[in-house]
DNA sequence: CGGAAAATTGAGTACTCTCAACCAGCGTGG
DNA sequence: CCACGCTGGTTGAGAGTACTCAATTTTCCG
């Protein structure tokens, strides 16, 4: 799926990670969101019919494609699904709106660990991983990528959390040392997931 | 309207200019959006039961308030207003996205023109405002907490635009005297706003 | 006219970036 | 089996954009 594209399916994310990403002109590269299985992907780009965006899937994926025709009538005809799927727009809206912030108003540190706690959280809600260690799908580059900083800052700051006991991190093995550290040093609070409770 | 409220209304912008915000525990703020007239401000906050941010008014504001049950009846009952809401919030959730493109990716003269030319563009699709001239609602604060830059540096990054002969700008007054060259600036590309073609 | 809010200026600081080199792990192929 | 090359991660040094603090001027309104 690539920018400018005019989308006639979307695709539910049913194992493995994606991402949506922007590009810049000056070839530079803003990741504006990160997808764990059973997540729909795309249900923006599917919606409005000129795709805004560009969507990567971070390892090998399966993906249940669904047919926009198909989804809209759907929604037509049972209103218990359209507002499903209106509530998890929502969400995804919510979850822009505090990466706005994330990379508006939060220094490297705390960008990172916030991401991290995001990131942690919605797999345990998710079911896709659990216990203090996750799998962590990013690679230094594309952490970068979706926090506003470069590879070099991002793995300095990553060692920084590291020295501080918070987190590992190798091979795409996260693992939350100090859950309590790790939400104070990134400013999380997870209400804007909402998750319910 | 605060974080953490139950929204029990939503409120459609009548007259005047609003926004919403996300206060940071270090007394921070990151503004998130701004609303024109004609524009729903809090269709987000009011189907998901939880706040997670806040709305402030810019100037006088008119709004009409609708309960949130109403429209709620309404979607159900009109298949055709469900996809206009429906619609409205994707539009804006790609604003958010761009948004976090913004203030992730861009330097402050990029940032700060890209959104003068997004709101330009807005008010003339709206029709709120038209011509090189418009109505600009922030102040300098408001600005910075909007790009995510300091009130210091917003200025000055101001003046470098008026320098160039972009735009003019004072006391709420946005001149925009070359409009090709500020979309350059601002590394500006109106697709995601999705506005009619 | 006076006071507050908004805008502007200056000087010094620092966080993050750039450029560049180097290391480690790993799959491929000779 | 080891060399090779590639991707991803790490380190160093220096530069620059944006920030902080603080004072001053201008504008806006009551």
């Amino acid at each position: 799926m690539q920018e400018g594209d005019y989308p006639t399916e979307c695709a539910l994310l049913v194992k493995g990670f994606a991402y949506r990403q922007k590009l810049l002109h000056n070839g530079a590269r803003q990741i504006i969101s990160i997808h764990i299985p059973g997540e729909f992907v795309d249900l923006q780009n599917s919606m409005l019919s000129l795709a805004d965006h560009n969507v990567q899937s971070l390892s090998r994926c399966e993906t249940a494609t669904v047919p926009i025709a198909a989804l809209q009538a759907l929604m037509k005809r049972s209103p218990a699904i359209a507002k499903a799927m209106w509530l998890d727009t929502l969400i995804d809206s919510s979850i822009f709106r505090e990466w706005v912030v994330n990379v508006g108003r939060r220094d490297a540190k705390t960008r990172i660990a916030h991401l991290l706690c995001e990131l942690a959280l919605r797999m345990e809600a998710s079911g896709a991983g659990s216990g203090p260690t996750y799998h962590f799908p990013l690679t230094q580059d594309q952490l970068a990528d979706a926090t506003g900083l470069t590879p070099v800052h991002t793995n300095r700051t990553l060692q920084s959390l590291r020295r501080d006991g918070l987190i590992t991190l190798s091979s795409n093995a996260l693992t939350v040392l100090d859950w309590e550290r790790l939400r104070e040093a990134g400013d999380f609070n997870e209400r804007y997931l909402h998750h319910a409770v």
